[in-house]
DNA sequence: GTCAGGGTTTACAACGTTGCACACAACGTT
DNA sequence: AACGTTGTGTGCAACGTTGTAAACCCTGAC
């Protein structure tokens, strides 16, 4: 039912080989020919078939993107990015979630889609380096988000998560905060790669620098990074007698459940406790109180993302030399931190006092 | 690179046909030549390729869902249980963001993804019901999530959108609340879709029932259903006078930008107002206070939606009957229409006390 | 011992597209 | 007038897979 190239071809009085040349721009076709084919083409409804054209070539126009989870706003929003910068070269997203479960980034990354998409952006999240290299496919060009925890031939974006974590806790220190526990310590284990040991890292060097020791008492173990445990986290924390000043979680989702454990003991943030997350989720802008938080350049990591695959999938021979980008990032202090006055006036809900700290722009290599 | 059907073949030293039917497990293979095949696929680690079986078969095993954000945390957990129903049928899922565009809404219904996608779950807002008919392509089938606007032949299934108003609304009235504001009409025109209507029909038809007439006074428009607009919506309202005891938001993202909007006054929820969702998101469970809302429920949507595709994509005949199908929902009574003592212990944050309301299973035809 | 009938395997064509090599015409040059 | 050049159009093969139909082999029955 479908019109194929056959069809317009007969119509139009051509031969099929002239209709494929019309249809993807080729010069040398007579200018009268062009515009018979062109206006048959439009009148029957013709699209090329592109499952038929890319068995010819190889390639497919799909690239897929595997984050945890969609739910984590993070990830949503990042997906946009990612969405509207793999149409810039007409490419089409395939989001594949993998509920953060070891076995099914292992399968993504196995090749899981075999044929069916031409590069692979990852989030990993359950799988360790040796993993990630053990499971790896080679067949796709792979570009990782998140820490470096890995050797093999893929590219890298994220950014530097002992700076950003060092920079939420010299935000709190500057505020007079002394007593700044840690919410999302995963002790070794899988559920890591890497991200939550660098962010504890930054952590203690920003502790350290202000002349304080960090305090076994005051870091929060989570499972995952949702809601649900940031509150538990927060709540056994206290419930072991730790009287931290302030928070620093580990993302905004851990920050937001952190803030409803608080509100539910009647401590008033951020008079009784400061919090600051890292993501900057649209949603750290309408929680009460609003949430400071470490934003990454979410766009230009998606971008960077992108436009490493964009290299590795483009005609010119293939770049073997696997590339690690810094992505910037800056602190944004909003109510949860500075309170409402410094934030801000409440009618203004979307801006928040924003304090520049570091970006350092991608460095190519 | 790649291997293929043929290098399986040379190797265990039979057909290309043969280890095709090995791979599709075609019964009439000889036990020790299915062995020998199945060996040798896995040594060389043999993948079909999708695109060469589906240029055969005209199927792709991809269906996709287009969702106007996939930010709004509604669409991104409907995202996670269509892909978890598609998942069963062997499908993948691509998901498509028309940003709430009407012309990508348009692309999308018109065949933008031609041949690259079996089926299509579509949840349309800005299009309207002549449009939605003028676009589509009605080369793969379709099943629409919403308000039955049109009649061509596609799917629906949606929950009863007058009902769950009214049950909303009904909550707020057998609360005492006598002043029910309303945030999320839209006049009219686009980006409407129905619902907002059909929902605005639900909350007159209940304050009708209470004796009630629904004033104008307190009906908040919006442009779009983003926490900033309800926000707005909110302000506006009281700015102009309007003095609410209660709130029924047409989603969770409206809601939770006027739990903000009502902070930031200092009106306290519920003592003072009175605020309900629709949608449940994760989020409402969360939020400071947290959010009453009526709970679609979400998995039998993405399930019905998924079968009915199956359905139409199976190998008998597919039923040229558009089927029209209403899922359940149910009130949810959180600290945003009942305060936390009626909601429950504070440190069990993810229950609340759950009122049954109405849940008409899916009625097929 | 031949033949029917079943299980097992195979050759071939086709799905819709594009790369390649070539045919042909028109033109300008020698 | 013969030649090369350039521009335009076409036929054929191939991408990797599977459906169809037919070939093959074996067993058991007459």
């Amino acid at each position: 039912m479908p019109v194929r190239l056959k069809d317009v071809a007969e119509r139009a009085g051509v031969s099929v080989k002239t209709v494929s040349n019309v249809v993807n721009g080729y010069v040398h076709v007579a200018a009268d020919t062009r515009a018979r084919v062109q206006a048959v083409v439009e009148e029957m409804g013709y699209r090329p078939n592109v499952t038929a054209r890319n068995l010819r070539s190889g390639r497919v126009g799909v690239i897929a993107l595997a984050v945890p989870e969609l739910e984590n706003p993070y990830f949503a929003e990042l997906a946009g990015h990612v969405m509207e910068a793999a149409d810039e070269h007409g490419w089409t997203v395939l989001v594949d979630q993998t509920d953060g479960l070891a076995e099914r980034e292992r399968d993504v990354l196995a090749g899981f889609r075999h044929h069916l998409i031409d590069g692979l952006i990852m989030s990993p999240f359950a799988l360790t380096a040796e993993e990630l290299g053990a499971s790896a496919d080679h067949t796709v060009p792979v570009v990782l988000l998140g820490e470096k925890v890995w050797d093999g031939p893929a590219d890298h974006v994220a950014i530097d998560n002992v700076e950003a974590a060092r920079a939420a806790t010299d935000h709190l220190l500057g505020l007079g905060r002394r007593s700044i526990a840690l919410v999302g310590h995963q002790p070794d284990g899988p559920g890591d790669s890497g991200v939550a040991r660098l962010r504890r890292h930054g952590w203690e060097l920003a502790l350290r620098a202000a002349g304080l020791e960090p305090e076994e008492a005051l870091v929060g173990e989570v499972e995952d990074f949702g809601r649900e445990h940031g509150y538990a986290a927060i709540s056994a924390l206290l419930d072991r007698g730790g009287r931290p000043d302030a928070v620093l979680c580990f993302n905004d989702t851990l920050a937001l459940g952190v803030l409803r454990a608080l509100a539910d003991r009647g401590l008033e943030v951020p008079v009784d406790v400061a919090v600051i997350g890292i993501d900057d989720v649209e949603e750290t802008r309408w929680s009460v109180p609003r949430l400071s938080s470490v934003a990454p350049d979410k766009r230009a990591i998606a971008r960077t993302a992108v436009t490493m695959l964009a290299e590795r999938l483009g005609p010119d021979g293939r770049d073997p030399a696997p590339r690690d980008v810094r992505a910037g990032f800056e602190v944004v202090a909003r109510e949860s931190t500075v309170g409402a006055a410094a934030a801000g006036h409440p009618h203004v809900p979307v801006s928040g006092a924003r304090a520049r700290r570091s970006a350092r722009p991608g460095t190519g290599r």
